[in-house]
DNA sequence: CCATTTGTATACTCAGATGTAAATAAAAGC
DNA sequence: GCTTTTATTTACATCTGAGTATACAAATGG
């Protein structure tokens, strides 16, 4: 009496429920990174067992190594090779809120962990390349150009992210305030 | 014949051993953070054993703990409640100098391990309210004094890594180009 | 010279996490 | 209905790393 009828439970095909699985593990590894998280920790974000978790991917680090690709393909896409056009931060924003989770997981933890830094190293390389060719007509080469041409990306990446946790104000707003602290970086490096 | 006379090992007293313990484990956690670094790679990193680890530490966590009070501490001595006057940003870029690796440690690795986040919340949290506070007079309360709040204390630790990425150029004027880029931010942030 | 301190070597226990295997059950699709 | 796919459960096997115990060796300091 007492017991219910269980509710037909709803399966998922196969690629929808690895993406199912990569959305877990994208929230779960964007707390504490890949060394601080089990694949219990993964299984319990996904709703499953963990012994599922191996029908979809070989181990864990092939599993981790899938989602910072996932997340880092997503991001190239909205990006684009689009270096400095005026579009650039703008697409930024759209790819940070459409998954938030994956970009502060690629810039906070993937970045400092040595084993899976060569999956965001073309990334923040080519970033820091465009920077210091956009910095070369207006700072001469040298430590300023250097100092001025690493941090424009982590000022432009923790500006996106400052404004995740601001509640994502204003978009359009966004851009132009992130812009602005860009170039106050830009005006910072110049010779005086 | 072929063997060579030991040449007598110096010994440290319990506190120079302890010291140098700590230093170690600051540059070994400083590559990879807490969970990724084994209490071997310490002990290699210190040229001893693991079990001598264990006659200066409890435990893992406990050593980790005091290795972050000991760059927290230094950082606050060095900077002290000096909160926006003008010696803050050289004090920081002294400090930072003076400890390269806890400086690292502390922002790029403690401030993203849940577990650890105690240590280091204090002063994110102290440096985000002094940063409201010079803001509240020129910016109105609202996301944006928040954005600008959250993102002023990790451009200025930023900022500061990457001039010791580039070489530590010229500490003088490093102090005044922080200063500018700080200042940046705080024009982004200005209602327009 | 003798006690204390400091370091080494080795071997062990234990816990947690990765990864595997097999039997069972239920949904989906034909 | 019958097969295939997907999921659960349970039970292992294995490995790494934390933490402990002990016996030994060498330096220090009186």
């Amino acid at each position: 009496m007492t017991a219910q009828q269980a509710a037909p439970v709803r399966r998922m095909r196969r690629a929808e429920r690895r993406e199912q699985i990569l959305d877990a593990a994208t929230r779960a590894f964007a707390r504490a990174g890949f060394a601080a998280t089990s694949l219990d920790d993964v299984a319990a974000e996904a709703g499953i067992t963990r012994v599922i978790l191996y029908r979809h991917f070989e181990s864990k680090t092939d599993m981790y190594r899938a989602v910072l690709d996932r997340a880092c393909t997503r991001l190239v896409e909205q990006v684009g090779a689009d270096d400095f056009g005026g579009e650039a931060i703008p697409s930024l924003l759209r790819a940070a809120a459409a998954d938030p989770d994956g970009f502060r997981l690629l810039f906070r933890h993937a970045a400092r962990e040595p084993e899976f830094r060569d999956l965001t190293d073309t990334l923040t390389a080519a970033s820091v390349e465009i920077a210091r060719k956009n910095l070369a007509p207006r700072i001469p080469p040298g430590p300023w150009a250097d100092w001025a041409s690493r941090l424009i990306p982590t000022v432009a990446i923790e500006s996106v992210i400052a404004w995740l946790d601001a509640g994502r104000p204003d978009p359009d707003a966004a851009a132009e305030r992130i812009g602005a602290a860009i170039h106050g970086v830009i005006q910072a490096a110049q010779p005086r």
